[in-house]
DNA sequence: ATCTATTAATAAAA
DNA sequence: TTTTTATTAATAGAT
């Protein structure tokens, strides 16, 4: 609206910059005063040119002050409102995450296997099978290490990758992505050859004879 | 600019109301942000509608607290500002009437009447005469009562236009009235029938005779 | 600050 | 709320 249309871009001349500042400035304190008388709102408005001067607009029977309080109320209310949703929506993923992990052991013990359909249960039993084979293999191989030679004091020690255990309290992310896989969690193969810690659902035995 | 003119006055129609602010709403937005844009400033504007909804707009790097923040700061220094040249303003006029004050009394002792001319001259002497006179007869005036016949009680006080001083020691107002005054001090007759408080400046002797 | 050709905003209606 | 369109209002560029 004008002589010419113009980019919204920084104007870099200095004077026609003032400019416009200037007139586009008073533009926009006029319309605020419109909008408070036409539509009975109010409006604060704090504007800082970019050599520092600072004008203000405020519609009557209040100040910046009482604006600005207004606004950190309502704001809060909101920031809260919106706390208290996701922090529901967490609980119930996880309530969810839980009953999922519950019904999961329970069916690797036996249970509830009427649930199951017949790819299902096929799947259960492969994974069951692999299970009881990794587990006899390694009490093979201990028997077999124990029974070589007089062991060192170190071997005495948990095997680092039987004993993981993440002791992070406040793992938020894992227990979240732990969440998203739930549904899909009979996607995951054990592989015998790397065991990991999908196999610490099944009860934390002890792996080693007497 | 609309399929016809409208007045700036409450839109009484809650709809159209409601239409307008939702327009209106959204074009100071739009000009707050080209504003920001162009001129390479920055703008924060809160807005509450009257059924109690809020909008805001925000320059891009700061927020609203910022930009409060930053004004409660400006603003603060500006009030402080103004504060501080009001004292010394006050400051200098005071001194200034000390000045003058303390110059009127030396004239009136006979001190510094070299830097007088000839009108203010015959002021000062013409002052000094009626003074004089006025003295006098207040003396005569004492004689006559005292050997009239005996006096009461209450004539052994201060005549209370001769003994009036204000005491309220935080008046302003009097204070700075005699600062605007100050310059034309010379242009006051003390006249004889009316003794007022220009003649507190004079040393305040006891009149009465021994 | 003032003037206008031009663009932008928007009132009314849908 | 959004779109359309006739009109008014804002303003870019010049003075």
């Amino acid at each position: 609206m004008g002589r010419g249309k113009i980019e919204i871009k920084k104007i870099e001349n200095t004077t026609s910059r003032q400019v416009t500042y200037s007139k586009r400035r008073s533009g926009i304190l006029k319309k605020a005063r419109e909008l408070t008388v036409l539509c009975d709102a109010q409006i604060a408005i704090i504007m800082f040119s970019n050599t520092n001067k600072h004008y203000e607009y405020c519609s009557p029977s209040t100040d910046i002050k009482g604006m600005y309080d207004r606004y950190q109320q309502v704001t809060q209310t909101d920031l809260w409102s919106t706390q208290y949703e996701k922090m529901q929506n967490t609980l119930r993923q996880l309530k969810q995450v839980n009953d999922d992990l519950r019904k999961q052991i329970r069916q690797r013990t036996g249970a509830d296997v009427e649930e199951l359909d017949m790819d299902k249960l096929r799947d259960l039993e492969a994974d069951l099978d692999q299970s009881l084979t990794t587990v006899r293999n390694r009490k093979f191989s201990y028997i077999q290490t124990q029974t070589d030679t007089y062991k060192k004091k170190e071997m005495k020690e948990d095997h680092p990758i039987y004993g993981y255990v993440d002791n992070n309290p406040g793992n938020y992310e894992n227990t979240l992505a732990m969440a998203n896989g739930g549904a899909h969690m009979y996607g995951y193969r054990v592989l015998p050859s790397q065991p990991n810690l999908h196999n610490m659902g099944f009860g934390m035995h002890d792996l080693r004879l007497a």
